[in-house]
DNA sequence: GCTTGACCTTAACGTTGCGTCAAACCGGAT
DNA sequence: ATCCGGTTTGACGCAACGTTAAGGTCAAGC
């Protein structure tokens, strides 16, 4: 019989990770004197807690060890935690190949422009909402502008604050062509009339903003006019993180824009749905 | 402005971890209610939030985060914590790699065996030990019993139990060989006169037993004589997980063996000096 | 003006597996 | 008898929030 110094030794491991072990029932020393609490572990005991100890290498939580060493399991459910436990390590290991990839990608851009890069990209899921918009084609974007003033005005005068929440731009073409497809509209919070009339004879219906499961977005504040600079990161961001877009660009303004004349200052949100490429 | 819920929609995180930021100064609301205590985020703050997620993608703690985003340190020093990180990522890319593999080893071994393996192999490094041994070369495993049992013997009698730890015979032969070359044994918890004569006409000298950073080691319970069933299994432990062996192999007895005819059960712990193979 | 229900607040515990004190007790050697 | 090293039981700390719990706020509808 060993104390628990003489023990921790033998095994390499510390004195208060054996009494953790004794307080929570994994491996309780072969006698504690009732007098003095001393706890005294035998030679035999040592297998054991080798096999805790492996068990832990492995990534299994002390809970799941405490059924395995106590043969609380069949071999079934043996197989079925370790196949998981591979799952979850092999998911891990792909995140923290990501990370990498990402880090590396960050260390770039200092070595590149001496500092952290200005734009942080987001990847997250984007709910459906109800979408109130008009679509149209324009030959050129400040040809679009009237109609997002347009939009903005009416929507705002109409429709009541807490049905409406964002402004968003949805571009079904790619913004550098020179007919732009366009849909300009505010997400309702909750289902609204069918249609509202805009001033200069185009009307505005309620559609579905479809739900994304990954959307890869980028939120900025500045110049309108500056947007260009924003979506040209988040392009390579995507690229330099293997991801392919599969839908429309969405602008989304947090705050509605151009409200005042001469506030060109925007914050805004560019999204883009995308997937991870194998 | 937007109060806490309405701005946890739009990024897409808990008002819990806004809150928890808010506590530790990481990312203030724009305003706060002096007497209702309401939170009110700007649209402007949105950025910053996203870049204290992206950074927290990257596997950073928020302490350095804080400094990050507050341009509390120098491009050199950004440059320096992410290298760092990068360093970090690889390691555990590696740690995690070695767990698959252990983990796919036991699967493995369920397959073959219907359960999990009888025998658990840990790593762990082996301090030096003053190390009182004779060290001779016998035909056969069977002649080296009696010097064993001469040694266990005399060593009891001659030196006090708080001086001596445990018994070991090191290998310095491979254990198939027809001559074995073994050094038997006793580890000291401190230095002693320098020889003791055993009965027969052996002497057994002070040596070091150095220190191995990394042993691959096997504890076990059961019959001396199927020792050898236990070298097998770290032996192909050792295989699979990409181990060599670099020095001499030892059986440390955790308890004297032997003491009494008739007693054949050991409780040993086989261990092999290894370094991990690129 | 009152109720309702959605939203907000702070406070506090739970999570995982121990490391790290702190204050007091035990045991063997001198 | 004394001393020193080993042991005991607490108790806090960690990292980053999730999750109740118990109770104020606010705007809408009657």
């Amino acid at each position: 019989m060993f104390r628990i110094g003489e023990f921790s030794q033998i095994a390499r491991v510390s004195g208060r990770l054996l009494r953790y072990y004794d307080s929570i029932g994994l491996l309780r020393p072969e006698h504690t004197d009732t007098t003095t609490g001393y706890r005294f572990y035998s030679a035999a005991q040592l297998p054991r807690l080798n096999r805790i100890l492996a068990l832990k290498d492995l990534g299994l939580s002390l809970e799941q060890i405490a059924k395995l060493v106590d043969d609380k399991v069949s071999t079934d459910e043996i197989r079925g935690m370790l196949t998981l436990k591979k799952a979850e390590i092999e998911q891990s290991l792909h995140e923290e190949a990501v990370r990498l990839r990402q880090v590396e990608s960050r260390l770039q851009q200092i070595e590149e422009q001496g500092r952290l890069g200005d734009y942080d990209v987001v990847v997250k899921p984007g709910p459906a909402r109800p979408f109130l918009s008009v679509r149209e084609t324009f030959p050129h974007l400040t040809d679009a502008f009237a109609t997002v003033q347009a939009v903005a005005q009416t929507v705002i005068r109409q429709v009541p604050a807490a049905a409406r929440e964002h402004m968003i731009v949805v571009a079904h073409s790619d913004f550098d062509e020179e007919d732009l497809d366009l849909e300009i509209g505010f997400s309702l919070t909750r289902e609204l009339k069918k249609s509202i009339a805009l001033p200069g004879g185009l009307t505005m219906t309620t559609h579905e903003l479809p739900a994304v499961d990954t959307l890869a977005t980028l939120a900025r504040t500045g110049p309108g006019s500056e947007t260009h600079l924003a979506t040209g990161a988040l392009g390579l961001w995507m690229e330099a993180n293997g991801y392919t877009v599969t839908g429309p660009c969405r602008e989304v303004f947090i705050e509605v824009p151009f409200q005042k004349p001469g506030q060109e200052d925007v914050v805004m949100e560019i999204q883009f749905p995308v997937t991870k490429a194998a």
